[in-house]
DNA sequence: GAATGTTGTCTAGTTGTATAGACAAATATT
DNA sequence: AATATTTGTCTATACAACTAGACAACATTC
């Protein structure tokens, strides 16, 4: 079907440099670059990109290995083509403001129409390292382990895990499984003025496992974002750690 | 020479699975699991780490193809290694707040021994659609350009770029030239009480050009970051875009 | 309607990655 | 001192990535 493209004045792309050898496989090179460029401000929907004969000539490379680059980003819905047409453009990045707000759906409003959590798996495990620190409990203590992945208009933007000590919400399950509301269980639990205490934020290539979750390429950029949200005295409650795509969705840190 | 090191109780990595044929060569997938598992907090200076011939069956790969990986992560100062010994953790990752706070050496106080930044190039560009969008100008506005990196202990952990106005600061080469100092220019032209407006944060792999800056791979995860900085009054004075390599820096946003 | 531009698909050759084995050299353990 | 463990280096082979060319199919332009 016909959609309404500007084909009068294709985009011009600020080509990083790409680079032989380097252990990430040439159309990954590529794509990550037309990624970053379409993740620019000032990119819209619908608009065309260089031909695939141009960015072969762009890139140095063979028109195949554009192919190659080109259709995993088709994949991730970053881009549609059209045989005899181009290729055009097919979606802008969210922006997700970190800050005290905890309620994903909330920090994403104006920005999606649909947005939702599915929780798909909670198990029950014993306090790590890890999890023994940043929860500020023993290591062995009982722990609910919760993982997720978050949708924005159909499309996953988050792969995330959070952990709850099973001392302080015994019927964690039993209430996922009713609400699918870490906002409810908190409030029935006496935690509803609980806030985020801290994000840590890093980034990584992506797991096989999250791309998955994901329905990215492994190995594409991801944000790791670790939070510890508290209760009112400030011990922690929960916490958590989450996989951002980093091409559908960016951070912001606004100051006032 | 020799190392205070723990040979009695080497470390074990929770291994993410890696993938073939994913666009990322093996000893690149391998070199990124180790590298997160050295990035967690609890993995100390000093530690070893499984033998070659364990990580090899590990991951299920051969032993040359963990020494390619190893290999990277000795070079970007990760780990050392010993014929006959073993292979041991070299350093932890530094944490880097996210706020109003504007001065790279205070907010990694405590740290790092020594932290400086070297603006190594200050040229004479124009405004583009970016720029002119982020500083609220024309296109085509003159304006300086400032490149630079950014160490700690004398290890390359930010690649940045800066955009300021010629209008608002005509002297700012011979300044840099004089000073060295964001800090101190902002307060010579009346600005000292400038701040961060926002920051927004995200991934993306790491070009050729900034793996040269930050000495380390290409294709390694960095973090972007964009920052606008605003006088008294709000308006955009100056802003920056900034590549951290995100094994040696993590960003840290708290809530208080 | 013809010519040109662009994406999609097929077959085939060259180069780089991963594997494999062997053995030297240094250190740790017995 | 002998043995075991571990890293470091050499040569060689099989498989994956990149390149190359050709041509079909669809759309745009003249």
């Amino acid at each position: 079907m016909f959609h309404d493209e500007d084909m009068t004045n294709p985009m011009k792309f600020d080509f990083s440099p790409i680079e032989r050898r380097a252990g990430v496989a040439m159309w990954k090179q590529i794509a990550e670059v037309l990624r970053t460029e379409l993740s620019r401000a000032e990119v819209s929907e619908g608009e065309k990109i260089p031909t695939e004969q141009e960015l072969a000539q762009s890139f140095e490379v063979n028109r195949h290995t554009v192919r190659r680059a080109i259709s995993t980003l088709i994949e991730e819905g970053f881009l549609r083509s059209d045989q005899g047409r181009g290729t055009f453009v097919a979606r802008a990045p969210l922006v997700y403001p970190i800050g005290p707000r905890t309620r994903f759906s909330e920090n994403l409003s104006g920005q999606a129409q649909e947005v939702y959590g599915d929780i798909f798996r909670t198990t029950e495990v014993v306090a790590d390292a890890y999890t023994a620190e940043l929860l500020e409990v023993d290591l062995g203590t009982a722990l609910f382990k919760c993982e997720s992945v978050s949708y924005a208009d159909g499309t996953p933007v988050i792969a995330g895990t959070r952990w709850f000590e099973v001392s302080c919400f015994p019927n964690l399950p039993a209430d996922l499984r009713e609400t699918n509301s870490i906002t409810k269980i908190m409030e029935k639990y006496d935690f509803g003025d609980y806030r985020r205490k801290e994000t840590r934020i890093t980034a990584a290539l992506c797991s096989a496992h999250n791309a998955e979750l994901l329905k990215i390429s492994e190995g594409s950029p991801v944000l790791v974002m670790e939070s510890i949200n508290v209760n009112a005295s400030g011990a922690p409650i929960q916490i958590g750690r989450a996989y951002v795509a980093a091409d559908r969705m960016h951070l912001t840190v606004r100051n006032d």
